[in-house]
DNA sequence: GCGCCGCCCTTTGCATGCAATTTGCAGGAA
DNA sequence: TTCCTGCAAATTGCATGCAAAGGGCGGCGC
């Protein structure tokens, strides 16, 4: 019954998925990176095959450009997209709050002030820090047992790193962890709305503090558009 | 220069991709139904490797079921899954509601008020009638330029078509369509809360009204999970 | 010198083939 | 009969092969 520790899942295209992924919210794969089938299969000992399967997964989530054609990349979505997307995600994780809101077991509770703690103490390692950040968000979503929930958060969250990746702030604090503890005090408490506006403040905080684009490198569509409009050329 | 009719978009595969959910929708595959490659892509007229690329997209919009060496199946979400996608649903609305309230051009209100007049004169056509209504809510999102809410909105909607197949009441007109009218009217007026209010009435009357399950095709995951706790199997 | 065109190489699009797993069924033992 | 066992057909998991589209580069014309 020994079973290959990478093939947990289903199958190994699940497995490759996970390593992309990975790669991708560590940076180690920044945005607009190619991502060429079989350099990738042959890094990871697999057929193009399993690498389209991840590519098109990862694809669906937002995270890899597919052009036909002309093969994948690491998404490079503008700065509106990420505002779009921070909106989304405030929708989504309101839900999350008014879901758990005073509702919190004991054990939830424990698990999520570990979690805070782990935050704290990697507070130094900024890649560690973002990661946790980040994890703090879909745990909480996790508890709702609400799959569909659960699905979005994740995934907008895991967006949300790619947006920081490239218009976020070098040394802002994306996520204070100071107001992760707040929030779940307020949650233990059932104080509903008072949970909900720090959330929004929280989340509302990233993209108006942290997102500010550096204008040398944004992107060039975002550039361009506006003299595309200019001339009328859309 | 003559293209195929059926390959526009990114190849056959998202053609593929298309067909069978629009099957899906139409309840010309019902829920649980099994989804072989082989017949499917000899059904189509391509391979395997295509109907599996867009079996793999439609599993991961949660229209389809794909476990490991067990082949694809028509999702059967259980009750449950079916009221916590409507609260999602619910959400991601909501946020709709407010992106557009007061904000509508003529040229998009004309569009609205069209769709809801399609709506009413094929009130007698039961499929076509749901498929239209489900059509306002993606419409909406659209118009929100929000790509990402855009896409959920689309998933929901699609997966909310899958719940009323398994558990809605017959003979409900699912979404009335003086309801799309009078939050159409609230939109225009820019009246947020009064618009917001009618959207959660609108949705929750559908989980509450036309969703109470018919006893008698349950899922069987519902039906036994009593079952199993009782007997201790969990 | 500069720019355009066409060729070649790289990479994707897709089909097919083979191994492995599952499911249904048949036959035999209790 | 009923249950277990083992074979066989169907189906998935995955790799590889071939055709074609795209991008880069060198040569040719201006």
């Amino acid at each position: 019954m020994t079973r290959k520790i990478a093939d947990s899942g289903r199958g190994r295209s699940h497995a490759v998925h996970r390593a992309l992924k990975r790669a991708i919210l560590d940076q180690a794969l920044s945005p607009g990176a190619k991502l060429p089938e079989d350099s990738i299969g042959e890094r990871l000992g697999v057929s193009r095959t399993l690498v389209r399967e991840a590519l098109v997964r990862l694809s669906e989530e937002g995270l890899v450009d597919l052009r036909p054609n002309k093969g994948a990349t690491v998404a490079r979505p503008t700065l509106e997209e990420g505002r779009n997307l921070f909106l989304t995600r405030m929708a989504l994780e309101h839900l999350v709050v008014e879901t758990l809101s005073g509702k919190l077991t004991r054990e939830q509770i424990d698990t999520l002030s570990a979690h805070i703690d782990a935050e704290d103490a990697a507070r130094a390692e900024h890649a560690q820090s973002i990661r946790l950040a980040g994890e703090f968000h879909t745990l909480l979503a996790q508890m709702t047992n609400n799959a569909s929930l659960i699905r979005y958060v994740n995934e907008t969250v895991a967006r949300s790193s790619l947006i920081l990746a490239l218009y976020g702030r070098p040394h802002s604090s994306e996520c204070a962890v100071s107001e992760h503890r707040d929030l779940l005090d307020h949650l233990i408490a059932g104080k509903t709305g008072e949970a909900a506006k720090l959330m929004t403040h929280h989340l509302d905080s990233v993209t108006t503090r942290a997102l500010l684009p550096k204008e040398d490198d944004r992107n060039i569509k975002d550039v361009l558009s506006a003299y595309a409009v200019a001339e009328g050329l859309v």
